[in-house]
DNA sequence: TAATTACGTTACTATTTAGTCACCTATTGA
DNA sequence: TCAATAGGTGACTAAATAGTAACGTAATTA
């Protein structure tokens, strides 16, 4: 098991950095935009945030004269469906047919 | 956006609680089990960690004598797909087909 | 050109988390 | 019955993390 979306899931363990993410969906936004939406925050530590976001993948920044333009990278979270929630997915659909199985008391020998 | 998942997220940050749920995944275990998969780690530790894994739903645990039957609960990872990677794989889907109509230069005016 | 705006970095603090230890209860098997 | 087994909990420590403050650079605007 490969474990390089560490950072991944880490990123995405705070709820903070999980609403920029969300932010960010609909399109890209500066620096200040971002910090805007977290008024509790001092922009500190919002872009402390941003640069464990940037350091994971998941989010891209580039210079726009002295603004920072900054968008959703969506392939970590893509390679996380890939190795973790399909294979649980599956897991899930196959759970839910032993559990139609054994309502219907088809399977009883195996079990 | 609800974060009622948010103890799920933290759940999964951590790469020993993401081996449990693997390991979990064959069928259930009991806690001795469990234990003995981390050799490097005191029992106390994962413990700590099922614990961490339990409270956030993804862990159910049955007694059977003085044995622990620990199993996995798909639910909340489904719910993460739901609320989470499945907006972004769509957000995914059609960001590629922004980017094969770049290349293509289908949509070079409304850019 | 100088002031304002946009953002960056380092050092520090407080809180949270990961791990260990000491002590314990409950169940099973000899 | 007693020893061994299976597991639990609270207290403690060290490391990681979330947040703030101080100081700074670079670009834009008046």
């Amino acid at each position: 098991m490969t474990d390089s979306l560490d950072p991944v899931w880490k990123a995405l363990s705070d709820p903070t950095r999980r609403a920029i993410l969300d932010a960010l969906r609909d399109g890209p936004r500066t620096t200040t935009e971002l910090v805007e939406l977290f008024p509790a925050l001092s922009r500190f530590a919002v872009m402390k945030h941003m640069d464990v976001l940037r350091e994971a993948g998941l989010l891209r920044t580039r210079a726009e004269g002295r603004k920072r333009i900054n968008s959703l990278n969506v392939v970590p979270i893509r390679q996380i469906y890939e190795h973790w929630v399909s294979p649980y997915a599956d897991l899930w659909a196959s759970k839910l047919l032993r559990l139609k199985r054994d309502v219907e008391g088809t399977d009883d020998a195996g079990n």
